[in-house]
DNA sequence: ATAGCTGCAAAGCTTTTGCAATCCA
DNA sequence: TGGATTGCAAAAGCTTTGCAGCTAT
């Protein structure tokens, strides 16, 4: 995956951080700027440390740490890929609370997808269960990617 | 989890190990009778391990040689837990290709549920996306721990 | 000043691998 | 017999933790 150029960490997510009792450091920036910076795109521990320019000084120990304090305070959601590594991404106001994922599995890239409450309801209701939460994630080609074939 | 009582491995599973060019060793029909013993339940190597009797000897490694070997040849199926760990059960024939689970929070329980091709096609085409595959997991409680309530 | 944060090193957990010995077909 | 399989030990990945020093507020 492409390193992108580095974007303004929004006010909003320097907020969130303030409001809660964690500090904000050049290390979160750092962070943060990254999963700003691929909002659309989940990635691991090891492909935030690639996207943090070599100038820059950060332990492995401290992304792990921020992001799992990012994770705390909602700013950041986690999935697990296929071979049980953590994913991380920008958790943006839009995805608020219920939403799924499309992945491409050419180019990387995620799109939300709005949830069906009443398509989970009703498969629920049909086996006598009580839904707590559920997870859709679809894999695919996206529709740039398929243009470009 | 309890442990299960051990159940007698299905001929049709151990037709499938010998049609495939591997060998049924007793560590095989060990995992193989935990897995069956427990066909609704999604456990992890460490659980296989602890339901295997004390009396016997089988090494980690053999384990997840042996459920990779397993997989491969489709008789068992394979997710990955929250923690990103590898949870492991049989693939019975009922479940075939397409479906997904209900995974009750209390007792642990699976439940299969037949894919609706619709609805994941209807999403995709809404999107553009070219549908390679899916996950849908629902977490909740299921009919029986809900009455024990 | 003082919680919180960082780097470093070490440890933890799950899973895989190399190798010599062993077992099944 | 010979290739598949096993146990053991070691290593590999990813993630967490302890600690002493550093930093943001």
């Amino acid at each position: 995956l492409k390193r992108e150029k580095p974007m303004k960490i929004p006010d909003s997510l320097i907020k969130q951080i303030k409001i809660s009792d964690q500090r904000l450091t050049k290390q979160k920036e750092l962070v943060l700027s990254v999963l700003v910076s691929n909002k659309d795109r989940m990635l691991s521990a090891q492909e935030i440390m690639n996207q943090i320019p070599k100038t820059e000084s950060i332990d492995f120990a401290t992304v792990y740490r921020n992001l799992n304090a990012f994770l705390e305070i909602g700013i950041v959601e986690q999935t697990v890929d296929m071979n049980g590594r953590g994913l991380y991404k920008i958790a943006c106001e839009a995805d608020a609370k219920n939403h799924h994922h499309f992945i491409c599995l050419i180019c990387g890239k995620v799109k939300a997808i709005p949830c069906d409450k009443r398509f989970i309801g009703d498969i629920s209701e049909k086996y006598g269960f009580e839904e707590s939460f559920h997870t859709l994630e679809i894999f695919g080609k996206c529709e740039e990617c398929l243009k470009k074939e």
